[in-house]
DNA sequence: TTTT
DNA sequence: TTTT
């Protein structure tokens, strides 16, 4: 890497995620996240507010944690990268779209939250969402480590087989 | 300002808001916001986990809203920057604390949380806590434009005095 | 404002700086700024590249400080929000352009590199860029004193009126 | 993980790395970071600095890249997070450090600066720093295989086995 | 399309 | 000392 290219947006859902399945089995999921700004215009002296709708993109693991435990109004923070795609339109021009590929994501509502907001309760029985980071498995781990061993994991402190590192 | 001196954390915060009035009428707000990250151990197999205290301190607008608003429990986004400083224990020896100074703070927990959750209701009547991200005035401008004209409004979109900028 | 709108990037200009005065005398700066990734493909082996062009827009203080000081090839570390604006096409077609709007920009060649680096040497003769970081100014203040007293300056650490704080 | 702990550095090393290498045979470097902030004093209407020192741990392949490539005055952008450590000074007293565990490390310094400054020119002959984001390797892998495969590779745009996501 |  |  040559840069950096972080974003960093805490928002909630305007939708129910969008779920895939690419043809290698792997899970894609759409979000799209608002953040809001607001301001007392200078001039009028009236408060404006301007939203700002995010399209997120993410993938494997975490496609399928946003499918199980995000909903429509879900806030959350979510941490990636700018990634511009261009495509072509049905008269075959040059499209762009901008799109945040989330590599870390965490839901910010409380378990009360939810429970209590009928609407947004996971769908399965079960329904705790765990309470954690979740992280992007590397794409370059071959698929079956990342299943067996799901890279979705928060890092841990660094631990050298026990021995205390300080 | 050489170089980026930057922290952004997302936490608990595990006691009251300690608020403290300066010599020149300015608050001061001292709150501790944990953090953890849990793993799995690689020998014993078994789940562990960390927790990390952080120690932020805020300043002026902040410090009033952290007074006002935040509560043992509140989950918070707190961007500041790492601030270290010198102090002498009783027996004259040099110690260090290191503090993150916060420059914008947002809470948080949704509405309902706080009026279900009892004891974080907030302590005055109308007791509304604006959603907002709130920011720290730079301590340069005088203080009594900071009081007459509050800086910790959140910094609007650029308009050219209304003229669309695009 | 609901939420936190964040990017960080760190990258080298493509081009010169593109600069504008809007009709209330304000300057606006258009950059673009290239990071790039790069990872071994793991079926053919082979390192592949892929390279993200950000285009960054910054207004007031901050344009100036662009148009006087960067240039093609320079490296800058750039902190802001997303902003998507919507335009129409010569078909009068909705499209949409996802733009950095920069908040904080700051020069991260050494002075000997500019230097050395003949083509990306300041235009003008003192040519002393300041290796500061400057902060956009916010909207909502009166042009007038953003203009007398440029809110660029660095936030200072906070001082209450020289007592020390700590 | 519950929460976010993150540190954005961008700074100048103020010495030459500190590497040590654990029982285990992984190595760790520490690094001295310098940041520092200016601003003009309201009262005497002086120019003000001061200068902050973060002190940076880093492990395995991120201490192997800080020992052989960094050195005093190098410019480095580095992200991590933060962790405090207790320990007893020779009282007997508690004592708390508080550090940056480094996540990511990337150089700053364009080939030619190092080249030019003399000093800080890689120890070894190829000597040639890549200009690469170098990322820690989960600790919770197994260290052979972090050995076989080094996780410090940056994260790929995410590539279905060459069948394009979009 | 969300949230406050 | 929080939260899950």
């Amino acid at each position: 890497m040559a840069g950096v290219n972080k974003v960093i947006i805490v928002g909630n859902l305007g939708n129910e995620p969008e779920i895939r399945t690419m043809p290698n089995g792997e899970a894609v999921a759409n979000i799209s996240v608002a953040t809001s700004e607001s301001w007392r215009d200078k001039n009028s002296g009236e408060m404006r507010e301007i939203t700002e709708w995010h399209r997120i993109v993410l993938y494997r693991r975490l496609a399928e944690i946003a499918g199980e435990y995000l909903h429509k109004g879900s806030k959350v923070y979510v941490e990636g990268r700018l990634r511009t795609r261009k495509w072509q339109d049905q008269n075959g021009q040059d499209r762009y779209t901008t799109e945040i590929q989330g590599d870390s994501l965490q839901m910010l509502d409380s378990r009360g939250d939810r429970a209590q907001s009928g609407g947004y309760a996971p769908q399965q029985s079960g329904g705790y969402a765990p309470q954690q980071q979740a992280y992007a498995a590397p794409a370059s781990r071959p698929a079956q480590q990342t299943t067996a061993k799901p890279a979705a994991q928060p890092e841990p402190p660094i631990d050298f087989d026990d021995d205390i590192p300080f």
